[in-house]
DNA sequence: AGTGTAACTTAGCAAGGAGGGA
DNA sequence: TCCCTCCTTGCTAAGTTACACT
């Protein structure tokens, strides 16, 4: 709604990241720095040039505080809030509770349901609550749930109409559901497969069988070739050999099992591939089938019920075990990722609800009546010891609630943004030096769109973000060029030149002075600090708010520049462009597809057939009328841009695909014949076939021979002149693809599309430009956005 | 004040299915 | 019509951040 009033904001300079990913299988592509495409990119966009907004005393007040303050953060919100004129519904609470007789609920572990629901029904009747009591008288009993209460969907859905007042620290009210559904037991390998060890068939116990049998079904991926992930597997995997009681020879011998390279998985792997094969093999109608049994095997675990409505449930699935893909060189890679049982998980659920059964004969560790927080379950993981958590999915609107908050927080942003701008820059010259510091890496967050960057452990991946960049990852090209190379999350390499502000330029050269590799930049910084001072300027401003804002209003620039003109394709080609720059801005690379290389190889030889049959028609004119190229020199420039042999190379991939086309053909159409018991063409058929391309490629030689194609009797210059026009286009088509395609092979725009450009943006898109929203949005993401589908139109501003 | 952990959000990859071009 | 490509979907690892704890 607010309009953009400001040029607040200088676009980003176009970067371009590298490809240098590391491919996720734990091998950092080794870097070949010629590789990289860089440009030099100017970063200015905090200017402080026409700040009209007065720097009154809440800057001031700000900036004095931070250091010294170490008030509750409480304290400081609500102070930032008062100063701020704007009462937040964060701020409204805050100032309800401190008045209220009930302190804020500390909840953590013990559950306060009770005292909770009771607050939140005195304070906010809402509509939701309405609905719910309606819908709990509907369906009695909790548990045996199948989804019905379809009637009033569209009343429920629209959350989003009566946003803002609703109490965060409680997130529902009464929660039924059908807890997690394990994957099945393992199920033993025939005796006709083994582990093979020094040459030797080998008889396992079913534990330890399983956990080679992980392997082994994927040695043909790059995981099985890191000798991290080897190592890791083969350490475990002995321990639960050891566990089950040994190995044994087929004739009884127990065999001892030491060296990883004595293993032989290849006969597990082809047992494994073969029931791969076998459930592709299948017909579409037992597909089908098997499916909807799944399906309705899982049905029950789809949806829960919060507050009476019906919201689907995302990963009910307790994960499977397997060996750990950790990304990158993570130490722990290749480590077994061990079965979890019931008696590990905590169900977390309204306290009338039923409690869900465990499987036959276990336990859950815990039932829980945590209404504070989301999930539905969740277990310790035993490889990092993380928490997992069965969430709800994309589309529920617990999920849409708090991407609605995600964005208006950055929208909020742009009201202080300016100020926080001036501020940084200001700073960069500030005395002590957490505060140049931390001026640096607001400029780095702000600018480059880095993430916050925590400390990390010896036992996880090396990557870092802005506070853990370390003297390594910078290097400083005078006179104010900064080269940024490092391994951000998921081990996806940060490659980029950058042009910085000169004051930027030299604090980062102060803050690698006397150090040396291995040493942080920011040695007086971190998350925390840094975020810290940032609820200064907005309650609930983070780091990655910067992530947010900058994507958003970058997509909203870019589309912007977009004309609305055009066919609907060309528009989305335009849209996925914007969208492109802001992928490029948060870095959100993907490897290179397999087979990449080859389809653009074909393209580009597709290209220089269509340019080579381009001159020929031209050629072709010039037969027909010699005048034509004094009228038009230019046109007929191009006629000479093929030598000889290249010429010849592309008439003999002519040639050749003829040729297979001509066979392949020849043979379906045998086959088919000889399936509906007709007699099949023989060999003069296909001779005559073969001599058709025989002609074609004597045709070729001649005109090689003298460098001008044969005229067809129907040719006339004006016809030739239109098949021209119409080559050209074709020419301009498969060029544009294969520029979208190179463009795209690199760059993941889904991560931006579904986490960082607020939805509205592109359903103001898609109204003002009249695409269709399903030629933008995913199915799913459609129901993902729902809320924002139906709340923007034409004229929304981020 | 620093550290650890819970609770989410963000991320790329693999498999599989839909859809589009020869 | 068939194959192949591309895109979606599901999966789970890897981040961030708030807050409890000491």
């Amino acid at each position: 709604m607010s309009s953009s009033e400001g040029e607040d904001n200088v676009p980003l300079a176009k970067r371009r990241a590298t490809n240098d990913a590391v491919n996720g299988n734990g091998n950092v592509a080794s870097d070949d720095p010629s590789k990289d495409t860089t440009n030099g990119v100017k970063a200015e966009k905090a200017s402080d040039s026409e700040d009209d907004v007065p720097l009154n005393g809440r800057a001031s007040r700000a900036k004095a505080k931070t250091p010294a303050t170490n008030g509750s953060a409480k304290k400081r919100t609500a102070t930032a809030a008062k100063a701020n004129g704007t009462t937040t519904p964060k701020a409204k609470r805050a100032k309800k509770e401190e008045s209220s007789e009930t302190p804020k609920p500390k909840v953590k572990k013990e559950t306060s349901t009770s005292s909770a629901k009771s607050k939140v029904k005195k304070e906010t009747p809402s509509p939701a609550e309405k609905k719910k009591s309606k819908v709990k008288s509907e369906s009695p009993g909790p548990s045996n749930n199948t989804g019905e209460e379809e009637d009033d969907e569209e009343e429920e859905r629209k959350w989003w109409e009566d946003m803002g007042q609703e109490d965060d620290t409680q997130k529902w009210t009464t929660l039924e559901h059908n807890g997690v559904l394990f994957p099945p037991p393992y199920e033993p390998l025939p005796n006709s497969v083994r582990l093979i060890y020094d040459r030797k068939r080998v008889v396992l116990k079913p534990e330890a069988e399983e956990v080679a049998g992980f392997f082994g079904a994927m040695i043909n991926t790059q995981h099985a070739e890191n000798v991290v992930f080897q190592q890791n597997f083969f350490n475990d995997f002995l321990r639960v050999l050891e566990e089950s009681g040994g190995a044994q020879t087929e004739d009884g011998k127990s065999i001892e099992l030491t060296d990883f390279h004595k293993c032989d998985f290849t006969e597990i792997f082809n047992h494994y591939e073969k029931l791969r094969n076998q459930k592709k093999a299948l017909s579409s109608i037992e597909k089908k089938k098997l499916k909807a049994e799944r399906d309705a095997m899982e049905e029950k675990y789809k949806t829960c019920l919060i507050d009476g409505r019906r919201e689907p449930v995302g990963n009910f699935r307790i994960e499977p075990p397997g060996l750990f893909r950790g990304r990158g060189k993570h130490p722990k890679t290749g480590k077994l990722k061990a079965r979890v049982q019931p008696e590990q998980v905590i169900i977390n659920i309204g306290k009338d609800a039923v409690v869900p059964e465990p499987p036959e004969g276990h336990e859950w560790a815990e039932v829980r009546h945590d209404n504070t927080v989301t999930w539905l379950a969740n277990w310790k993981e035993n490889i990092n010891g993380n928490n997992k958590y069965v969430l709800l999915a994309a589309s529920s609107s617990m999920k849409g609630k708090s991407d609605f908050k995600k964005f208006e927080k950055a929208r909020e942003l742009k009201k202080h943004v300016k100020r926080i701008r001036a501020d940084y820059r200001k700073e960069l010259d500030a005395q002590k030096t957490e505060h140049r510091q931390r001026a640096t890496a607001m400029y780095l967050i702000d600018v480059l769109a880095l993430r916050a960057g925590g400390e990390k452990g010896e036992d996880e991946a090396d990557t870092v973000g802005c506070c853990s960049l370390r003297y390594e990852h910078v290097t400083l090209k005078p006179p104010n060029i900064v080269v940024f190379d490092f391994l951000g999350k998921d081990s996806i390499r940060y490659y980029q030149e950058v042009e910085v502000d000169k004051k930027v330029f030299r604090n980062l050269k102060i803050f690698k002075k006397n150090k040396t590799e291995g040493d942080d930049i920011f040695d007086r910084l971190d998350p925390s600090i840094l975020n810290r001072h940032l609820q200064n300027y907005m309650p609930g401003l983070t780091a990655k708010v910067f992530r947010t804002y900058n994507a958003t209003y970058t997509m909203e620039q870019q589309i912007d520049k977009i004309p609305n003109e055009g066919t609907v394709g060309e528009k989305v080609v335009a849209f996925n462009a914007a969208n492109r720059t802001v992928a490029i801005l948060c870095n959100h690379q993907r490897s290179v597809a397999k087979g990449h290389e080859a389809s653009v190889g074909k393209i580009e030889d597709r290209l220089k057939e269509l340019n080579w049959e381009k001159t020929r028609l031209k050629k072709k004119i010039l037969q027909l009328d010699k005048g034509e190229k004094k009228k038009d020199p230019q046109y007929f420039e191009e006629i000479d841009t093929f030598t000889k042999e290249e010429i010849a190379e592309i008439q003999a991939k002519i040639i050749e695909r003829d040729q297979i086309r001509a066979e392949r053909k020849f043979q379906r159409e045998n086959e088919k014949l000889e399936a509906e018991g007709e007699k099949v063409q023989g060999d003069d058929v296909w001779k005559e076939r073969q001599a058709k391309v025989d002609e074609k490629a004597a045709a070729f030689k001649e005109e090689l021979k003298s460098g001008n194609p044969a005229l067809k009797n129907t040719d006339t210059v004006e016809k030739l002149k239109e098949q021209v026009k119409k080559l050209e286009d074709r020419i301009t088509n498969t060029s544009l693809q294969l520029k979208d395609k190179e463009d795209n092979s690199t760059v993941a725009l889904s991560t931006s599309k579904m986490n960082y450009i607020d939805p509205r943006i592109t359903v103001m898109f898609s109204k003002k430009f009249e695409v269709p929203i399903e030629k933008l949005f995913t199915k799913t993401l459609r129901e993902k956005f729902a809320w924002a589908i139906e709340s923007a139109d034409e004229k929304w501003r981020f």
